[in-house]
DNA sequence: ACGATCCCCTAAACCGCTTTACTAAAGCGG
DNA sequence: CCGCTTTAGTAAAGCGGTTTAGGGGATCGT
């Protein structure tokens, strides 16, 4: 019940494993009548080359990983990598590319890195100064950086957090809220930094809120799921205190806000603005809908993925400037209501 | 900058290349010293065992894949295939294992699957006589099927669609409503017949139509993205003839109808009652919240992945019986509006 | 002092395919 | 009819690991 061989192939044809090879890659130094024979014999005996076989001899595997910074379980809950999964396929199955999962092995990203038979890998959210771009420098395998840091080592496709951040402060600001909260996204690995993309759109955020005078923003940690948004919202300062303004940084987490404002009497637009970030599809048909930062997400896996095949066939390839964001007004947001302090910084 | 074999570790070390294998794989087989030696060695060159090189040789890979029968970009339109992930995912980190997307390669699943090194397959929606799983058997690698039909030959993880689907279709006619429509699922590869999830759950809409005398449901194709939801409301018939309730074989085609019908001005539940199915996390979220068939799907990829591993292994693994299937209701259905034709089948 | 045992380590075969010579036979011009 | 190119196919050397069979030296029992 072993599987087929070429030798088995060569066998039956009664040529030499050579011919075999030939036959599927180099088909004109066949006569047509061998040619004929042995692709025959090998529809019959249903025969298909061992991919590691043809992958150690071919010093190609035909595959992209994608590098995953976390667990499996916690990445996939954020429908932004299903997303960025639809654009990157694209191309891959344009290219008869398949696509591996790499998230963290023995609970290093390193060690998944070394294991995994790819001819490129698609990072993301990684840190310019990750142990995990050296490993992957001292492999020599061609990457492409998404939501990272500008690198002289690799090409990166990121979007303008920081313009889209900032416009859903001015946002929410130009309706008159004073008292902002700012749900930030956690680090990507355990006793990591922010991720970029977090610190841009925070930095985004900071910029409006500064140069609007506003104050100081509460801040909180929300991380990707609608249950951490809603642990978010219950973490905010209550009464006379309670921002009357939400910035998350991911929808899920605006969701979840949406959902624990309304379980506690809080009723969104009127009493409590929330804005979200990425626009994933489901943010229009949510209650309300809500007003969110778009970011190309498609878009940006197919780019990543066109300029990692590229880079996989040997061209420079340089990295694009960030790709736009855009606010979508919808119905989350509001006109502060009137009462509030008539003082600056508190 | 070519990378770094064995070899250049076993001549670093002056010892054999057996040795440098042994230090990983066997090291009691090392004296203390020689193996810290070699270790160490190792470590400073930066040597990774070759993936393909070690998989030929040990005949395994590390690796399973998920069989994806359409095209990337549309399935992972579907949160289902996130959620299963996130199921498959726990396992496979427990097991080190990495997971393979294997969409059809040049339109062929059969070719993707003859190219892909894995260990073991997970399979999406296959009918049990579809020619991919013919290509699987001859090459006898371990699979496990999920939302498929029974077979002989491989154990299957189903839920119990049926079930679900009565109990939707239930809800709605005890709610009063006789004139409705099924949103049915697409086929899974053109030309096919209705996935056996589709059938299944037609079945269960049929059955408890019947039971209760009701009018032969119209029936529509929606797929599984918001978009197709609302064109599929759009086919419904107009005026007296609209159906009262919708049967929605996925969420995101009942929260297309949501959608399209606030913009024709056709108020869910009141005018329309929309009910779907799996139950997908954002469906609590929506306007209004979406009744609908919870399935435990990421328990499903859980239970589906843990299987393929004992098979692995060489375990015989039995199918479990259908998981179950359990209706929530919230908002988006109600009492159906008293004026209605006092006849049986139209 | 001598064969038997261990302990460490190595040579070489093997996994299944690709690819680089290279050869035998056929075709060609003169 | 002979030397020269083509044509059609092959043998063998990798690719980079793992693994089996075995060898040399130190240790042990007597």
């Amino acid at each position: 019940m072993s599987r087929v061989t070429i030798a088995d192939v060569a066998a039956a044809a009664g040529v030499s494993k050579t011919a075999v090879s030939f036959a599927f890659n180099n088909p004109e130094r066949l006569a047509q009548a061998t040619l004929d024979r042995v692709l025959g014999v090998a529809n019959d005996l249903g025969y298909t080359p061992h991919p590691a076989a043809r992958a150690l001899s071919t010093r190609r595997s035909g595959t992209i990983g994608i590098l995953i910074p976390q667990r499996l379980s916690t990445v996939f809950a954020n429908p932004f990598v299903a997303e960025l999964i639809q654009g990157l396929g694209e191309l891959c199955e344009e290219h008869d590319l398949a696509l591996l999962l790499v998230p963290p092995l023995d609970g290093s990203l390193e060690t998944a890195i070394r294991h995994a038979p790819v001819d490129g890998f698609i990072s993301l959210g990684l840190t310019s100064d990750d142990g995990a771009l050296a490993v992957i420098e001292s492999l020599g395998i061609p990457t492409v950086l998404v939501d990272s840091e500008e690198s002289g080592r690799h090409p990166v496709v990121n979007v303008d957090d920081r313009s889209g951040a900032e416009a859903a402060a001015e946002h929410l600001l130009g309706l008159g809220h004073r008292r902002l909260a700012v749900l930030a996204l956690p680090p990507a690995r355990a006793q990591l930094d922010l991720t970029p993309t977090a610190a841009r759109r925070l930095a985004g955020y900071r910029a409006a809120i500064d140069a609007a005078g506003a104050p100081e923003p509460f801040a909180a940690t929300a991380g990707i799921s609608v249950a951490a948004g809603m642990r978010a919202f219950e973490s905010l300062p209550d009464g006379d205190e309670r921002p009357t303004g939400v910035l998350a940084m991911s929808d899920m987490a605006a969701i979840g806000v949406l959902n624990a404002a309304r379980a506690a009497g809080v009723r969104v637009p009127l009493d409590l603005s929330v804005v979200g970030f990425d626009d994933i599809p489901l943010s229009a048909w949510t209650n309300p809908p809500l007003t969110t930062v778009r970011q190309p997400i498609v878009e940006k896996g197919r780019l990543a993925a066109r300029m990692l095949i590229e880079r996989m066939h040997g061209a420079a390839v340089e990295s694009p400037k960030p790709l736009a964001t855009s606010l979508v007004v919808r119905s989350s947001t509001a006109q502060a209501q009137a009462v509030e302090l008539p003082n600056g910084r508190r």
